[in-house]
DNA sequence: CTTAAAATTTAGACAAGACTAAAAATTTAT
DNA sequence: ATAAATTTTTAGTCTTGTCTAAATTTTAAG
């Protein structure tokens, strides 16, 4: 049995592993979970205690296998939740998280397969982030950050790095969804900042911007 | 802010307050929760700091306004999750409780005003019991129990009183369900037992079954 | 290589929600 | 009307998850 709060640490060394299979440090998990270090450490014992991480002193931790399925587990839920919300409740992509943040925890083995059933086994969900099977399987997606395209090229955007509603009420407010084509136009070297064109519309936008819209090249 | 626990001693209150005004005793609420009675006690003091009941030492709680509201407000949530569970995700009536138990917590104003317009404003959820509005408002229902049935009469099945699953499973088992038609043949006055006809069969129920099945009269 | 800074862990405390055992109040029975 | 039984409350403890402050380990800088 995992608690409601070890599936949250447990996401949230998941998503700070992610890329590089270094370990995850104390100060990392804590600061994600918006905690305290020693807060973080307890917590990690128990989780060690589990077998859901591997951890030394001072080393930081590491998911197991059991403790990797946990949190795909918990993150499969989070997406199927976030695409029944905006598919079949009508909410917008910058209202769904924190609600999924709450549904994620429910436990029902029937609950989560009828829903994925129910939603037509969606692959992604409404910021473009793929949706685990359920034996925890995540396809390898092609995307990089809009930032890393250096010349003039067409793109089309697949997902957001950061789905803070401010960020996304943004890209609503350009018109910019998953799909749309994005063709870049100049980048500028001294802040980074880019020109792009959407939908026939000039724009200009800031390498914050550009930093957190997955696209691939079209 | 009401906690998870609150939430559920609320509830537990509610149903025990039901019919009769008077109010609820410690005991009571302490079996209902499948706890102890100083555990009861402290809640109960949470709960009246907070001005969800009215408390005086000895004497029991009733419900203030406030109180009978949140408890009306889970309820109307766990009976929406059971309509969708069955109605969307293929739940049988006997499988939903222990998952609604779970989604009622869940916090959002807007999910719960968007899944009832999503169920169509559903009235009941699949065991007959009413769904409050959204203002807390019950609509009084007309039923009474089987066992209440004196003498040959022809009724109608409109809910379960205890919906356990061994009890629904016995229904299915004998394809009762809500709206069955249910013609009361004899009633022994030895052992409560009823001989009664469903769907052209006849069928001999116990004491336990009849005062576990509402009907209203045809 | 040694010391300062940063990161991490330990120790001790607290709030929520539960428990046991004992005390106090209420109810029931004689 | 009072003693016995029952109900309810209090007092003290436990677990989970958090915190602060202090101690320890690791890392970084000279």
């Amino acid at each position: 049995m995992v608690t409601l709060s070890e599936e949250n640490y447990l996401k949230a060394i998941y998503h700070l592993a992610k890329q590089d299979k270094a370990s995850v440090s104390t100060n990392a998990i804590a600061t994600k979970m918006m905690t305290k270090a020693s807060s973080a450490t307890d917590m990690i014992k128990k989780l060690a205690e589990k077998g859901l991480v591997d951890y030394q002193k001072y080393q930081g931790v590491h998911l197991t296998e059991k403790g990797r399925f946990a949190a795909v587990s918990v993150i499969r839920k989070h997406r199927l939740w976030e695409v029944f919300l905006v598919k079949k409740l009508n909410f917008s992509w910058d209202e769904v998280h924190e609600v999924a943040e709450q549904l994620e925890h429910i436990k029902s083995e029937k609950l989560t397969q009828q829903l994925d059933a129910f939603l037509d086994h969606p692959k992604e969900d409404p910021h473009g982030d793929p949706i685990p099977d359920c034996e925890g399987n995540l396809p390898s997606t092609q995307k990089i950050l809009l930032a890393q395209i250096e010349r003039a090229e067409s793109c089309i955007c697949v997902g957001v790095k950061d789905s803070t509603s401010q960020f996304l009420q943004y890209l609503d407010k350009h018109n910019i969804a998953l799909g749309t084509k994005i063709e870049v136009l100049s980048k500028e070297s001294f802040d980074e900042s880019m020109s792009i064109n959407v939908n026939k519309h000039q724009l200009t936008i800031s390498k914050e911007v550009a930093h957190n819209l997955f696209v691939k090249i079209s």
